[in-house]
RNA sequence: GCGAGGGUGGCGGAACUGGUAGACGCGCCAGACUUAGGAUCUGGUGGGCAACCGUAGGGGUUCAACUCCCCUCCCUCGCACCA
């Protein structure tokens, strides 16, 4: 054995030991309990960062821990590897995108392995080649025929810079996901994917992802945005058109003293009177040059201007004036509102602004609102008041009796609404997977048939980053002929948002090697879903959603059996340097390859993990990595010095032991069970890390003060046991000590089971309170009385002191652990 | 504004169902070994001379509160004119 610890000649040992014996390698068995265990794959930039460390290190220690648990683990890994990066990269550095990637993912693999990751890299899934993402362009198709893939035409958010079309998700306060730059709007027309027939599907199974993170599960609800109410129609005065809106609260009908239109709105130049015409453009102009952005980003003020038009109460028969306003979106419900400043906080605002009636139709108990006085609307429900037929119902009632009204007599409909959207996911760039599409004159838009799959992105092409997406460019892609009438076509030139790969991969890793159809189903059941999903905060919505989608959507044309993809969601914090999170911006950045190089992936690993709980961010600290550095050096020494010595007791069975060995026995067993409570359903690695520090601080003591030839079966089942606990966070140094020590290797070894009986202490430290304050300790037998404490405490000079003269007025113990003696003044 | 999560030493963080607050690590102080040490080892380290005081602040429940309840303040994240 080495006498120093050389962390990199060990590591590249033990990586090299697993890469030729494709230890980590998996197969479906029915005898042992699956595990899927994923952790979100990364898009091949080139270089692994401390995010991607930290998240593939958590995950590492659960696969290593389930594994020895006797699970079978699948734990894969692959490449979300179309995306712009790869066309920007080809353009500053004449590369093609696919030499890119292939590049960046050939690098970045060898910068995974040498963190000691225990993946299957059998199962590797690099989503830009054509062998995976064909089936996505079948999954395409068989969602078009069943009409959740249509194309239309819609208003897109437009990325000037990244000169493409971005979903709403990726609109982030008006600027582009990616780039920051200012979105603007176009008409465009694209492919969408209805994600909006799963929406309440989606958000009523949110309800049973009890392994999520309540903040997840939330922005998702949030996202799909249900709300309940109705259509009204309303006539409008002197024309023959009628004016729908939506509402949410039917109850408040009566209270109507305005209604409010988008500046979009279809009916505005119609509606528009001649009087008015001129201030309506003049405002509509405005509001429009400030585009969507800006009305969504500035919350100003409330403004609007009359159109001259009434319409009609359904309800009163009374006139009601429309307005033109700025806070109403075309986007949302009908794009028109009736307006109850009353009980709306927006009207309310809009009214006193210019003047319009407020009229209370809604009385909260033991209240009694007036108008005039009102500062603010009240939104809450209550008794309706002034409401004709329904004067005197509670709110809530009313609701559903005014909708029921309104049904009967034609005047509108039930509705529900959604802030979801479909999900646009044409992209006008290369490096993405073809829309398996053709547009031929005769026939329409075609799928390609499913044995002329896949559409290949073509190779050869002139990648500039300016105007068209080059396959637009590209005539012998772009000519084919009509699977229909075999004249000549067009194909599709957009290609998938890259969304789309990540919303199937976890299902591919289940059968990677399927030819001749996506997956092979006897796997895909067996496997799917994924247990633990690890990965950032960052794709709550978009990833998440969207996978969910997917999901439910390979499940009804098949493939899948469950509905939700991901059982257990664990979301790790961010990694901050000097308060901010590591960026080129800031120049904070920490090199992974630099820390491995300096210190090893075992030490790398290991700080991550104790600095801070999984879920946490994590404050990077070059003095800490030292510490862990430490530590296993530590570890090493103590193992050099007794590796010779141990030889020979196996860490079976003990002969009769003395009491040093019983000391060393229940330090061991006590460890293994906190290591075991904190790593099982807590995932508090950092807390096992320090357990494990304080074994090794009490192995060391009491080295130092001597172990003798009695005490050295229980020593080595002491080193034994800390290096098997402490393999899932460093496994290289564990393997080798293992070894050292004449162990059979760890990667096929059990996690060690605590014995109960070992923990036991024949007396117990009871720490002595009188009233409440903490006034000394003693020593008693195991599980002593109330009583039996109490005397032993009595007899102790300085809790008497506290106690004498006074009279006991209670006693209360918690066994093995406190006394508290409650006395009188 | 709404929703979620937080506020504990000089720092990262422990304390799982109320029971010794500050485990473990970093830093710092002192000492040992040393030509030297940024190596290693040992001891100390919340504040206060002390009684005592201390988990953002203020109330409360309890024999006992970082933990439970009420109020207030602050921070982070997400959503935000969605009718």
């Amino acid at each position: 054995m080495e006498e120093k610890y050389n962390p990199e000649h060990i590591e590249l040992y033990w990586q090299d030991a697993w890469n030729r014996e494709k230890t980590f390698a998996v197969h479906e068995n029915d005898g042992l309990k699956k595990y899927y265990l994923l952790e979100m794959f990364p898009y091949p930039s080139g270089r692994i960062h401390m995010g991607h460390v930290r998240n593939y290190t958590i995950g590492d220690v659960m696969a290593r821990y389930l594994r020895m648990t006797g699970k079978n683990v699948l734990h894969p890994m692959g490449w979300d590897a179309f995306g712009m990066p790869a066309e920007n990269a080809a353009i500053s550095h004449k590369t093609h995108p696919k030499d890119w990637v292939e590049n960046n993912i050939a690098n970045m693999k060898s910068q995974l392995k040498r963190l000691g990751l225990s993946y299957d890299w059998d199962r590797e899934v690099n989503t830009s080649v054509p062998s995976y993402y064909r089936w996505e362009q079948k999954f395409f198709i068989e969602m078009f025929k069943k009409g959740l893939a249509y194309r239309a035409t819609s208003a897109v958010n437009w990325c000037p810079h990244c000169t493409t079309v971005l979903a709403n998700e990726q609109v982030i306060d008006g600027k582009c996901w990616r780039c920051s730059s200012d979105v603007v709007i176009q008409e465009k027309e694209q492919w969408f994917l209805k994600i909006t027939a799963y929406a309440e599907e989606l958000l009523k199974d949110c309800d049973t992802l009890t392994g999520w993170p309540e903040r997840v599960i939330t922005m998702q609800k949030n996202w799909i945005g249900k709300s309940e109410g109705c259509e009204i129609l309303f006539p409008l005065d002197g024309m023959d058109e009628q004016l729908r809106i939506f509402t949410t609260r039917p109850d408040t009908v009566y209270g109507i003293t305005f209604m409010s239109i988008a500046p979009e709105h279809p009916l505005i130049g119609k509606m528009v009177t001649a009087e008015q015409r001129d201030a309506v453009r003049a405002f509509v102009d405005r509001i429009k040059k400030g585009g969507t952005k800006n009305r969504e980003i500035e919350i100003g003020e409330k403004e609007g201007v009359f159109t001259g038009r009434y319409a009609i109460s359904p309800f009163t028969g009374g006139k009601i004036p429309v307005f033109v306003a700025n806070f109403v979106l075309m986007e949302y419900g009908t794009g028109a509102i009736m307006a109850v400043p009353a009980h709306d906080q927006r009207d309310f605002e809009f009214a006193k602004k210019y003047g319009l009636g407020i009229k209370v139709v809604i009385q909260p108990d033991g209240e009694s609102l007036d108008p005039a006085a009102m500062q603010q609307a009240y939104e809450g429900t209550g008794r309706m008041v002034n409401s004709g037929e329904f004067t005197g119902t509670d709110s809530e009632r009313g609701k559903k009796l005014v909708i029921e009204k309104v049904v009967r007599e034609h005047k509108g409909i039930s509705k529900i609404n959604y802030k979801l959207r479909d999900w646009g996911i044409s992209r006008q760039r290369y490096w993405g997977a073809p829309i398996p599409m053709v547009y031929c004159d005769t026939c329409g838009i075609q799928p390609v048939p499913e044995d002329r799959l896949p559409v290949e992105l073509p190779m050869d092409v002139n990648i500039t980053g300016e105007g068209e997406s080059p396959l637009a460019r590209h005539e012998k892609f772009v000519h084919t002929t009509c699977p229909v009438c075999h004249g000549s076509a067009r194909r599709e030139t957009d290609t998938m948002d890259t969304f789309m790969e990540s919303s199937w991969y976890f299902e591919k890793y289940t059968s990677p090697a399927a030819k001749d159809s996506p997956f092979d189903q006897r796997a895909l059941a067996y496997w799917m879903p994924v247990d633990q999903y690890i990965g950032g905060i960052e794709h709550a919505i978009l990833h998440l959603l969207y996978a969910r989608f997917i999901t439910k959507v390979l499940r009804d044309l098949g493939y899948v059996q469950c509905s939700e993809p991901f059982l257990n969601l664990l979301t790790q914090g961010m990694v901050i340097k000097d308060g901010a999170k590591m960026s080129k911006s800031l120049g904070n950045i920490v090199d992974p390859e630099n820390i491995i190089k300096q210190y090893g992936a075992d030490t790398a690993r290991l700080f991550i993990l104790f600095a801070a709980p999984p879920e946490k961010d994590l404050e990077w600290s070059d003095k800490g990595v030292e510490g862990a550095r430490r530590f296993l050096d530590r570890l090493w020494r103590l193992v050099y010095k007794y590796a010779g010595r141990v030889q020979g007791f196996s860490g079976g069975a003990l002969p009769n032991e003395d009491e040093a060995s019983l000391t060393i026995r229940r330090l061991t067993h006590k460890t293994i069970k906190r290591v075991t409570d904190d790593i099982k359903d807590r995932f508090h690695f950092n807390t096992c890390v320090s357990a494990l520090m304080e074994m090794l601080n009490s192995l060391y003591e009491m080295d130092e003060k001597g172990v003798g030839e009695t005490g050295l079966p229980a020593f080595r089942e002491a080193l034994d046991t800390v290096i098997i606990l402490l393999n899932p966070f460093a496994p290289h140094i564990t393997e080798q000590l293992n070894r050292e020590l004449g162990n059979p290797p760890l990667t096929s070894a059990a996690w060690p089971a605590y014995n109960q009986a070992f923990i036991r202490n024949t007396s117990a430290t009871i720490v002595v309170q009188v009233n409440g304050k903490l006034r000394g300790q003693v020593r008693v037998p195991e599980d002593s009385d109330e009583r039996t404490v109490f005397e032993i405490a009595s007899a102790d000079e300085k809790i008497q002191s506290y106690v004498s003269g006074r009279p006991v007025k209670r006693l209360i113990l918690v066994k093995n652990k406190l006394l508290n003696i409650v006395v009188g003044q």
